[in-house]
DNA sequence: TCGCGGATGAACT
DNA sequence: GTTCATCCGCGAG
């Protein structure tokens, strides 16, 4: 059966200047927002549009850091925009952007993206055929882009490899909610979304604008 | 389409 | 031993 969605032709992602990129949580998650998502791997290139955040903030009980410094969690309190990359449930990397100055923990959850390039890659990873799901979810985003332990601690606005960029998407109606699978400030309005994306996780009921 | 329960592995108490 | 920032498959509606 053909496929519908060949790949699009789109305007390459260009490199982030560090200066233009906010050192605040919310702002980040935000921010990211629209922004694509690298990875050069050898055999291909993927990339996404970051369509669904979630803060984790300074002094959040929610938040990795909230206990202090680990030898698990020490990257989200480099400089804003390292990766911080664990693994959740035992089955399911999570992929974290730092956020805030040295020293202070706090991260971005990237919780979802829309393919836009790669995605026979992403189908061969996730073993899965549907595009709006190829990277709808955190542990299916780190799949299909292949992001794993190894991919903790780096500079996502310089690395060769994976990196954040903007192509100038910007992303028009930005909603929030709740955040989706925690316990410890549940009810905190710290996830961030775009508005009537069909590649947003979690359920329909938290993603009316 | 929705809600539920089990699998799963590592960090941490 | 407990706690998860999840995912998948199942069954009911």
């Amino acid at each position: 059966m053909a496929r519908m969605d060949s790949e699009v032709i789109i305007k390459p992602p260009e490199r982030i200047v560090r200066s233009n990129v906010p050192v605040d949580t919310v702002a980040l998650a935000r921010y990211l927002l629209g922004k694509v998502l690298v990875h050069e791997l050898d055999d291909a290139t993927v990339t996404g549009r970051i369509v669904e955040t979630e803060a984790y903030l300074p002094g959040d009980p929610a938040c990795h850091a909230f206990r202090g410094m680990t030898a698990r969690n020490k990257s989200l309190f480099l400089e804003h925009g390292r990766s911080y990359v664990y693994l959740c449930y035992g089955v399911s990397q999570m992929l974290n952007v730092s956020s805030e100055p040295p020293g202070v923990g706090a991260g971005v959850l990237l919780r979802a993206l829309q393919p836009l390039q790669g995605m026979d890659h992403m189908r061969r990873m996730s073993n899965r055929d549907r595009l709006r799901d190829l990277a709808r979810g955190p542990g299916r985003l780190t799949t299909a882009f292949r992001v794993g332990p190894e991919h903790d601690g780096l500079d996502l606005f310089r690395d060769p490899r994976l990196w954040i960029g903007n192509d100038d998407h910007p992303a028009a109606d930005v909603a929030h909610s709740v955040r989706i699978g925690i316990s410890k400030a549940a009810d905190a309005r710290l996830r961030f979304f775009i508005a009537g994306s069909p590649y947003v996780s979690g359920p329909r009921a938290l993603n009316a604008a």
